[in-house]
DNA sequence: AAAATAGATAATATCTTTCTATTGAGTAGC
DNA sequence: GCTACTCAATAGAAAGATATTATCTATTTT
């Protein structure tokens, strides 16, 4: 436990600097008794007298109270730039912020979301982490997020949610696939044919319920947590799959040609979502960004229904 | 002034090193709620949530905590270092020193000087030994003396000088003698007059250079090397000296009236200083003692010019 | 479902800080 | 050499900050 405070040193660079105590409690708006008790008790607990008291005509620092003042000024200025560290923190859209992002959103967003936000608040730092779901919300609940980009599926009550857009998921499709031809193709017509499940949480739950929804059971050939290796499969031509989010482009990483077909039904939308603990306070820099995700979302999905 | 206490700092990282406020407050020796609220405070002062807490299982740092928690074990580490000055600086003051002081400064000064020390730092002894110049530096050298008090005149340059006051030289008269009545008196007007000479070095070059400086050659009646000597001539009405240090009181010791002139010519002044060797080690009683001669002869002689 | 864990809250006590009013020591002006 | 002034120190009361104990709530563990 330290033996002085910082209120001391504060009183102490002040008559310092008035040369008087008096002078010094009108300046810092406290009385002057006040300030001979602080000085007294500080030079009590430091064990040495700081000033040299002149009757009549104020104080002068003391040959060690002149070596410790300017200690103590180091001091106080080192504590002001905490103080600035921490108003920063919470005020100024400054800092360090790092979110954590579903695999399956992070490559289709996050770069252009990082890069924008970045542009807008140069001061920022973003830091982008992927994970499944349940790391993300853990990650959120344990401090290594302040905020995770998710799909609204099954969320905890503990986690505050913002919506970010609403996707409609889609089949997918080798591109000679006889279905492929259809415009739309039903989830019935996908029934008997062979199921390439990205099997990540939530998104398995989520791809299942849809069939569950119009009574359907899917006959799973394949499961694989990777994107990329679902698209290929289906590249191959050993299924179909159903997804929510679009990479660029309608080729596989080997080259292969894919459909993209919407589903005719009308079924429930994946929805992309931000989330905090609620049990967080927000930052500035954290609402900032929910805002700057809010309208970066709004802009590029503005035409899609 | 400062939103927080270092106070609030110490205990917050107290809490993120047991990660629990149960287990912080066990350590700190305080009950669990005092921390609750202290750091409930130091978050509201700061603006921003440090913790997470997690029920029944203690707290982890959200990710702006743990940023500040270090800035602030940075300022906490400042002000120990802080502390460790100060202590340093108020060191007990114990053990002997022996200062050595020149004749005519002894009786004026060294009393107060002596029983002032020894009131600030009891576990202090003093002795004081008397002794002309060259005594004195010889017994610097030898080590007889720890410091000794002198006026700086042909200063040797092994010597560390503390200047402690700037005396004014005065003119000593018989109460009776007819330049008494004037108010301050010109070396010009002495010089046909008989000097009585206080004849110890280095005095006795200090006041012939007096002459000197003003192109005037003295008539030496008297030498003596002792002050009371030589007031004791002057008082018989002999002829006038010229002085530095000024016993109190204006009678001989055979109870002579004695009239203090000042000089009207701008001369010389007569420094009295501390000395030390430069190359011996400054203990820390030994600082102590220049520091509070300092002060002393700052109070002292603060009204004279 | 019960016990255990850990933080928050409430009510109260104690310690610090601050205030006003006064005293005391020393300087400066007549 | 007296008187008025300046400034720090002290005393006592009020306000504020920190502490304590006891209790409560939410959550995990058994």
């Amino acid at each position: 436990m330290l033996k002085f405070t910082l209120r001391q040193l504060e009183y102490a660079l002040a008559i310092a600097e008035h040369g008087s105590l008096a002078k010094a409690a009108q300046h810092l708006g406290i009385a002057q008794p006040s300030l001979s008790a602080s000085l007294q008790k500080l030079e009590e607990q430091l064990g040495l007298q700081l000033f040299i008291r002149h009757h009549a005509q104020g104080v002068t620092p003391s040959p060690q109270g002149l070596r410790l003042l300017n200690e103590a000024r180091n001091l106080i200025d080192h504590g002001l730039d905490f103080e600035r560290a921490s108003t920063d923190a919470s005020d100024v859209v400054e800092g360090d912020l790092t979110i954590g992002s579903f695999h399956t959103i992070a490559p289709a967003y996050a770069p252009k979301l990082i890069a924008g936000f970045q542009r807008a608040h140069p001061k920022s730092r973003l830091k982008l982490e992927e994970g499944a779901q349940e790391h993300l919300i853990d990650g959120l609940r344990s401090g290594r997020y302040d905020q995770v980009l998710l799909y609204k599926l099954d969320m905890p009550g503990d986690l505050k949610i913002t919506e970010l857009a609403a996707l409609e998921p889609y089949v997918l499709l080798n591109a000679g696939h006889a279905l492929s031809r259809k415009r739309k193709i039903s989830l019935h017509d996908l029934a008997l044919e062979p199921f390439i499940l990205l099997d990540v949480l939530p998104s398995r739950t989520y791809f299942t319920r849809l069939f569950v929804s119009q009574g359907i059971t899917p006959r799973i050939s394949f499961a694989s947590p990777s994107l990329e290796l679902v698209r290929g499969l289906v590249g191959q031509g050993l299924g179909f799959s159903l997804l929510v989010t679009r990479p660029f482009g309608d080729h596989t990483y080997d080259g292969e040609k894919l459909a993209i077909r919407p589903i005719s039904e009308d079924v429930e939308k994946g929805v992309i979502a931000l989330a905090t603990l609620h049990s967080l306070r927000q930052t500035r820099l954290i609402s900032t960004f929910e805002e700057f995700c809010v309208s970066f979302f709004r802009k590029i999905h503005s035409g899609e229904k």
